[in-house]
DNA sequence: AAAAAACGGTTGCATTTGCAACGAAAGGAG
DNA sequence: CTCCTTTCGTTGCAAATGCAACCGTTTTTT
């Protein structure tokens, strides 16, 4: 278990190259807490402020929205490694605009963003708050990424460019995406039925093969 | 030329609420530089690295991308007072994924992050640091919000989400877009053809009324 | 081990919408 | 003023796909 804290807190881009002793330095910092949480427990809700953002030690955290219709919808998926919340953290914002709810049974570590924004002649605290803004540059680069796909106009386009972005960020043609089929269709903005029928029209035309969610790009 | 100069650095949330002096302090420590460019000229190439972001400050800019099949998408439509490359310059990526090319005569004031990254005990280049953090995390709340829209299955719910958040975000019924229908077309992750059916369909149902760019919300 | 739930592929069908083409209206340039 | 370009609405048609339903398989629960 205090491995698995320990490889987390070394995946995520907020810590990942810290001496152990700098680790301990920044959770301090950032008064970090850990909590454990049942599947389907609610993080955060709707309309409520969220003092700090999480960073998912175990399980799965998913962030939904609900648009104007009442109509519930993903807007991230958070594996162990992931985080959540950064950006409405560090803005203090008064109702944040999403519902966090685990998807399993999760543990999560909260970090305050308040101590990054006091001044400080501290350098740690400087380059902690670097590794920060790092993190949200990188946020919307990705997150660019996923605009692009959703803004094809065929499900055809939207799949290409999701498998060539993956070959490209893995730098291999087999993969495991961490999307069931109902996830990788929200992901991408379709219909599941859609998505089955036109994986396996890519796979009859010997484009890919795929087991599960494992897929294999093919010339 | 002045004046528009001044409006457009008050407008932009990094210096929004400093004063006369601080402005100047912040363009010193930014080592601005600023630039006239014609209309259709490239400010910069796909596969280059961006050393600086940009505030545009008359003018339009527009941020296209190039995916793996050649085919070019605009992601960013950069009016006055807006900037872009953020991200790009603040991570120093080698290799940016995107083009960036003026649609109008444009003059743009080019800013550096680097300064921002250098550590300092100079509490002003904390607070600068810290508004240039929130507008990242305000970007990326941003783009949460078009990823909304671009995720709804149907046109039609789109346009209301779209139209929804124009609402909620001016607290208006009535509003103009900084787009005309081709862009609004992309924006949406839809064709223009079809988008202008919808729209006369959801006038025709009394849903909306507009004219060119203004829109207005019934109901 | 049995029962229940979750997951994924398939298919028919109705709707949506991308596409291409056309024409009218508006705006700019000479 | 006239010509040229841009913008936008309209429409017919074919293709894409959302949807619902069904069933076999896998996974989880009891």
């Amino acid at each position: 278990m205090k491995t698995t804290y320990h490889d987390c807190l070394l995946r995520h881009r907020l810590f990942k190259g810290l001496t152990e002793e700098e680790i301990l330095r920044a959770l301090s910092l950032l008064e970090a807490h850990r909590r454990t949480y049942a599947k389907g427990e609610y993080l955060h809700r709707m309309g409520e402020p969220l003092p700090s953002f999480g960073v998912v030690l175990f399980g799965t955290v998913q962030v939904y929205s609900d648009d104007s219709g009442g109509h519930r919808m993903m807007m991230a998926n958070v594996e162990a490694g992931g985080s959540f919340g950064e950006s409405l953290a560090f803005l203090a914002l008064p109702a944040a605009p999403v519902h966090i709810l685990t998807a399993t049974g999760c543990e999560v570590l909260w970090l305050h963003t308040a101590p990054l924004r006091a001044p400080s002649g501290d350098p740690f605290v400087f380059r902690l708050r670097d590794r920060f803004t790092a993190m949200l540059a990188a946020r919307t680069l990705e997150m660019n990424d996923r605009i692009q796909i959703l803004s094809k106009l065929t499900l055809r386009e939207k799949l290409v460019t999701f498998f060539a972005e993956w070959k490209q960020h893995t730098g291999k043609s087999t993969f495991t995406v961490p999307f069931d089929r109902a996830a990788l269709a929200d992901y991408l903005g379709t219909n599941r039925a859609a998505l089955s029928r036109e994986l396996s029209h890519m796979q009859a035309e010997g484009l890919i093969e795929f087991y599960k969610n494992s897929f294999k790009i093919l010339g």
